[in-house]
DNA sequence: TTCTTATATGACCACATAATCATATAGTCA
DNA sequence: TGACTATATGATTATGTGGTCATATAAGAA
Protein backbone atom coordinates (compact mmCIF):
# COMPACT_ATOMS: atom_id res chain seq x y z
CA UNK A 1 0.00 0.00 0.00
CA UNK A 2 2.90 2.44 0.77
CA UNK A 3 4.22 1.64 -2.75
CA UNK A 4 1.48 3.39 -4.34
CA UNK A 5 1.23 6.59 -1.71
CA UNK A 6 3.46 9.05 -2.84
CA UNK A 7 4.10 8.79 -7.00
CA UNK A 8 6.75 11.60 -8.31
CA UNK A 9 4.19 13.40 -9.54
CA UNK A 10 2.31 14.27 -6.18
CA UNK A 11 5.28 14.67 -4.56
CA UNK A 12 5.62 18.48 -4.78
CA UNK A 13 2.19 19.07 -4.05
CA UNK A 14 1.86 16.46 -1.07
CA UNK A 15 4.89 18.32 -0.07
CA UNK A 16 2.99 22.25 -0.52
CA UNK A 17 0.02 20.60 1.64
CA UNK A 18 2.09 19.56 4.33
CA UNK A 19 4.11 22.59 4.86
CA UNK A 20 0.66 25.15 4.44
CA UNK A 21 0.01 23.03 7.48
CA UNK A 22 3.34 23.73 9.15
CA UNK A 23 2.23 27.01 10.60
CA UNK A 24 0.87 27.20 14.05
CA UNK A 25 -1.55 30.14 13.35
CA UNK A 26 -2.46 28.45 9.99
CA UNK A 27 -3.32 25.80 12.14
CA UNK A 28 -4.96 28.23 14.68
CA UNK A 29 -6.96 29.51 12.32
CA UNK A 30 -8.34 25.74 11.08
CA UNK A 31 -9.08 25.16 14.69
CA UNK A 32 -11.22 27.72 15.55
CA UNK A 33 -13.12 27.36 11.68
CA UNK A 34 -13.64 23.74 13.17
CA UNK A 35 -16.21 24.99 15.03
CA UNK A 36 -18.13 26.93 12.00
CA UNK A 37 -17.69 29.86 10.00
CA UNK A 38 -16.19 32.77 11.29
CA UNK A 39 -15.11 36.29 9.90
CA UNK A 40 -11.77 37.85 9.67
CA UNK A 41 -12.10 40.08 12.85
CA UNK A 42 -13.51 36.86 15.08
CA UNK A 43 -10.25 34.92 13.79
CA UNK A 44 -8.22 37.96 14.52
CA UNK A 45 -10.02 37.90 18.09
CA UNK A 46 -9.42 34.24 18.26
CA UNK A 47 -5.78 33.71 17.33
CA UNK A 48 -4.72 37.19 19.21
CA UNK A 49 -2.61 38.12 15.88
CA UNK A 50 -3.19 41.21 13.69
CA UNK A 51 -5.41 41.68 11.12
CA UNK A 52 -2.79 41.64 8.40
CA UNK A 53 -1.56 38.59 9.06
CA UNK A 54 -4.71 36.59 9.28
CA UNK A 55 -5.97 38.12 6.06
CA UNK A 56 -2.86 36.97 4.61
CA UNK A 57 -2.95 33.26 5.92
CA UNK A 58 -6.38 32.91 5.05
CA UNK A 59 -5.21 33.65 1.47
CA UNK A 60 -2.98 31.69 1.28
CA UNK A 61 -5.43 28.99 3.13
CA UNK A 62 -8.20 30.04 0.29
CA UNK A 63 -5.66 29.49 -2.47
CA UNK A 64 -4.99 26.03 -1.69
CA UNK A 65 -8.58 25.60 -1.26
CA UNK A 66 -8.19 24.91 2.44
CA UNK A 67 -11.43 27.38 3.23
CA UNK A 68 -13.72 28.42 1.65
CA UNK A 69 -14.83 32.37 1.53
CA UNK A 70 -18.04 34.01 1.22
CA UNK A 71 -18.76 37.86 1.22
CA UNK A 72 -21.89 38.80 3.33
CA UNK A 73 -22.54 42.45 3.86
CA UNK A 74 -19.08 44.41 4.93
CA UNK A 75 -17.70 40.97 6.26
CA UNK A 76 -15.92 37.88 4.50
CA UNK A 77 -17.33 34.50 6.15
CA UNK A 78 -14.67 31.83 5.93
CA UNK A 79 -14.70 28.25 6.93
CA UNK A 80 -13.44 24.41 6.38
CA UNK A 81 -13.22 23.39 2.88
CA UNK A 82 -12.25 19.95 3.30
CA UNK A 83 -12.71 18.66 6.63
CA UNK A 84 -10.20 15.81 5.88
CA UNK A 85 -7.56 18.17 7.51
CA UNK A 86 -8.91 17.73 11.00
CA UNK A 87 -8.45 13.97 10.61
CA UNK A 88 -4.56 14.55 9.54
CA UNK A 89 -4.09 16.53 12.84
CA UNK A 90 -5.53 14.11 14.80
CA UNK A 91 -3.04 11.36 13.13
CA UNK A 92 -0.28 13.69 13.85
CA UNK A 93 -1.82 14.53 17.39
CA UNK A 94 -1.82 10.76 17.89
CA UNK A 95 1.64 11.04 17.04
CA UNK A 96 3.32 13.10 19.15
CA UNK A 97 0.98 11.99 22.41
CA UNK A 98 2.68 8.81 21.63
CA UNK A 99 5.74 9.98 21.25
CA UNK A 100 5.56 12.28 24.56
CA UNK A 101 4.65 8.92 26.45
CA UNK A 102 7.80 7.19 24.94
CA UNK A 103 9.54 9.62 25.89
CA UNK A 104 8.43 9.37 29.69
CA UNK A 105 8.58 5.97 29.67
CA UNK A 106 12.31 6.15 28.71
CA UNK A 107 12.90 9.02 31.16
CA UNK A 108 11.83 6.77 34.39
CA UNK A 109 13.46 3.87 33.16
CA UNK A 110 16.63 5.37 32.77
CA UNK B 1 -14.16 15.90 17.50
CA UNK B 2 -13.16 18.64 15.69
CA UNK B 3 -12.30 20.89 19.10
CA UNK B 4 -10.40 18.93 20.62
CA UNK B 5 -7.61 17.78 17.47
CA UNK B 6 -5.34 20.51 18.51
CA UNK B 7 -5.22 22.05 21.61
CA UNK B 8 -3.08 25.06 21.79
CA UNK B 9 0.10 23.11 23.83
CA UNK B 10 0.53 20.77 20.86
CA UNK B 11 -0.19 23.76 18.16
CA UNK B 12 3.69 24.48 17.95
CA UNK B 13 4.46 20.24 17.83
CA UNK B 14 1.75 19.62 15.26
CA UNK B 15 2.81 22.68 12.87
CA UNK B 16 6.32 21.08 13.15
CA UNK B 17 5.79 17.95 12.20
CA UNK B 18 3.43 18.95 9.34
CA UNK B 19 6.57 21.12 8.64
CA UNK B 20 9.09 18.07 8.63
CA UNK B 21 6.79 16.39 6.03
CA UNK B 22 6.60 19.39 3.98
CA UNK B 23 9.89 18.50 1.96
CA UNK B 24 9.93 17.10 -1.45
CA UNK B 25 13.03 15.35 -0.34
CA UNK B 26 11.58 13.74 2.77
CA UNK B 27 8.84 12.66 1.35
CA UNK B 28 10.82 10.58 -1.30
CA UNK B 29 13.17 9.72 1.42
CA UNK B 30 10.14 8.19 3.65
CA UNK B 31 8.46 6.71 0.67
CA UNK B 32 12.05 4.92 -0.24
CA UNK B 33 11.51 3.53 3.43
CA UNK B 34 8.39 2.33 2.94
CA UNK B 35 9.65 -0.74 1.28
CA UNK B 36 11.92 -1.33 3.78
CA UNK B 37 15.32 -0.40 5.34
CA UNK B 38 17.68 1.66 3.23
CA UNK B 39 21.27 2.62 3.31
CA UNK B 40 22.20 6.42 2.74
CA UNK B 41 23.73 5.31 -0.12
CA UNK B 42 20.46 3.41 -1.77
CA UNK B 43 18.45 6.42 -0.86
CA UNK B 44 20.88 8.70 -2.50
CA UNK B 45 20.74 6.77 -5.54
CA UNK B 46 17.17 6.47 -5.32
CA UNK B 47 16.18 10.33 -4.72
CA UNK B 48 19.00 11.25 -7.03
CA UNK B 49 20.17 13.60 -4.41
CA UNK B 50 23.60 14.33 -3.10
CA UNK B 51 24.83 12.23 -0.09
CA UNK B 52 25.34 15.20 2.45
CA UNK B 53 21.93 16.42 1.58
CA UNK B 54 20.25 13.04 1.95
CA UNK B 55 22.33 12.45 5.32
CA UNK B 56 21.11 16.34 6.56
CA UNK B 57 17.34 15.26 5.62
CA UNK B 58 17.71 11.93 7.60
CA UNK B 59 19.51 13.73 10.65
CA UNK B 60 16.22 16.06 10.92
CA UNK B 61 13.98 12.71 10.24
CA UNK B 62 15.74 11.28 12.79
CA UNK B 63 15.59 13.74 15.31
CA UNK B 64 11.93 14.35 14.83
CA UNK B 65 11.97 9.80 15.36
CA UNK B 66 10.46 9.70 12.20
CA UNK B 67 12.79 7.30 11.27
CA UNK B 68 15.01 4.85 13.04
CA UNK B 69 19.16 4.24 12.79
CA UNK B 70 20.69 1.30 13.02
CA UNK B 71 24.67 0.97 12.16
CA UNK B 72 26.03 -2.57 11.06
CA UNK B 73 29.39 -2.51 9.65
CA UNK B 74 30.16 0.25 7.56
CA UNK B 75 26.85 1.22 6.28
CA UNK B 76 23.50 2.96 8.69
CA UNK B 77 20.71 1.31 7.68
CA UNK B 78 17.35 3.47 8.03
CA UNK B 79 13.33 2.44 8.39
CA UNK B 80 10.06 4.00 9.25
CA UNK B 81 9.71 4.42 13.12
CA UNK B 82 5.72 5.20 12.32
CA UNK B 83 4.00 3.89 9.72
CA UNK B 84 1.21 6.42 10.45
CA UNK B 85 2.80 8.18 8.26
CA UNK B 86 1.59 6.95 5.73
CA UNK B 87 -1.54 7.19 6.19
CA UNK B 88 -1.52 11.07 6.29
CA UNK B 89 0.45 11.20 2.97
CA UNK B 90 -2.39 8.82 1.78
CA UNK B 91 -4.50 11.29 3.17
CA UNK B 92 -3.48 13.98 1.10
CA UNK B 93 -3.26 12.21 -2.14
CA UNK B 94 -6.84 11.84 -2.25
CA UNK B 95 -7.34 15.63 -0.79
CA UNK B 96 -5.32 16.36 -4.35
CA UNK B 97 -6.46 13.81 -6.43
CA UNK B 98 -10.06 14.97 -5.70
CA UNK B 99 -9.22 18.44 -5.37
CA UNK B 100 -8.19 18.16 -9.61
CA UNK B 101 -11.01 16.13 -10.48
CA UNK B 102 -13.14 19.25 -9.24
CA UNK B 103 -10.58 21.45 -11.55
CA UNK B 104 -11.24 19.58 -14.46
CA UNK B 105 -14.95 19.50 -13.71
CA UNK B 106 -14.92 23.29 -13.33
CA UNK B 107 -12.96 23.69 -16.18
CA UNK B 108 -15.07 22.01 -18.72
CA UNK B 109 -17.97 23.29 -17.75
CA UNK B 110 -16.89 26.56 -17.92
C1' DT C 1 49.94 1.24 8.36
C1' DT C 2 47.62 2.99 3.97
C1' DC C 3 43.66 2.94 0.85
C1' DT C 4 38.93 2.83 0.05
C1' DT C 5 34.14 3.20 1.17
C1' DA C 6 30.28 5.02 3.97
C1' DT C 7 28.41 8.51 6.67
C1' DA C 8 28.18 12.83 9.25
C1' DT C 9 28.90 17.67 9.87
C1' DG C 10 30.36 22.56 9.83
C1' DA C 11 30.50 26.76 6.83
C1' DC C 12 28.34 29.12 3.50
C1' DC C 13 24.90 30.82 0.18
C1' DA C 14 20.42 31.51 -1.73
C1' DC C 15 15.80 31.55 -1.41
C1' DA C 16 11.23 31.30 0.63
C1' DT C 17 8.22 33.23 3.73
C1' DA C 18 6.14 34.82 8.28
C1' DA C 19 5.35 39.12 10.48
C1' DT C 20 4.81 44.13 10.50
C1' DC C 21 3.46 48.60 8.74
C1' DA C 22 1.10 51.56 5.88
C1' DT C 23 -2.31 51.95 2.71
C1' DA C 24 -5.97 50.69 -0.51
C1' DT C 25 -10.48 48.83 -1.35
C1' DA C 26 -15.17 48.08 -0.35
C1' DG C 27 -19.35 47.89 2.14
C1' DT C 28 -22.71 50.11 5.65
C1' DC C 29 -24.94 53.84 7.80
C1' DA C 30 -26.15 58.71 8.77
C1' DT D 1 -21.84 63.00 0.25
C1' DG D 2 -18.74 61.78 4.50
C1' DA D 3 -17.57 58.79 8.44
C1' DC D 4 -16.88 54.35 10.04
C1' DT D 5 -15.99 49.40 9.80
C1' DA D 6 -14.09 45.28 7.60
C1' DT D 7 -10.89 43.24 4.67
C1' DA D 8 -7.10 42.92 1.38
C1' DT D 9 -2.60 43.96 -0.29
C1' DG D 10 1.99 45.96 -1.54
C1' DA D 11 6.60 47.00 0.49
C1' DT D 12 9.91 45.82 3.73
C1' DT D 13 12.39 43.21 7.07
C1' DA D 14 14.02 39.29 9.50
C1' DT D 15 14.48 34.63 10.06
C1' DG D 16 14.65 29.89 8.94
C1' DT D 17 16.30 26.39 6.15
C1' DG D 18 17.29 23.57 1.87
C1' DG D 19 21.24 22.79 -0.98
C1' DT D 20 26.23 22.65 -1.92
C1' DC D 21 31.03 22.17 -0.84
C1' DA D 22 34.76 20.73 1.73
C1' DT D 23 36.11 18.06 5.30
C1' DA D 24 35.91 15.01 9.35
C1' DT D 25 34.95 10.55 11.25
C1' DA D 26 34.73 5.73 11.13
C1' DA D 27 34.87 1.08 9.53
C1' DG D 28 36.49 -2.40 6.60
C1' DA D 29 40.28 -4.30 3.16
C1' DA D 30 45.02 -4.89 1.60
Amino acid sequence: MAKTALNPQNLDSVATRFRILGVPLRLQILNELANGERTVTALVDATGSTQPNVSKHLSTLLAHRLVKREKRGNSAYYSVSDPAVFKLCEIVCGNIERALEEERAAFSGS
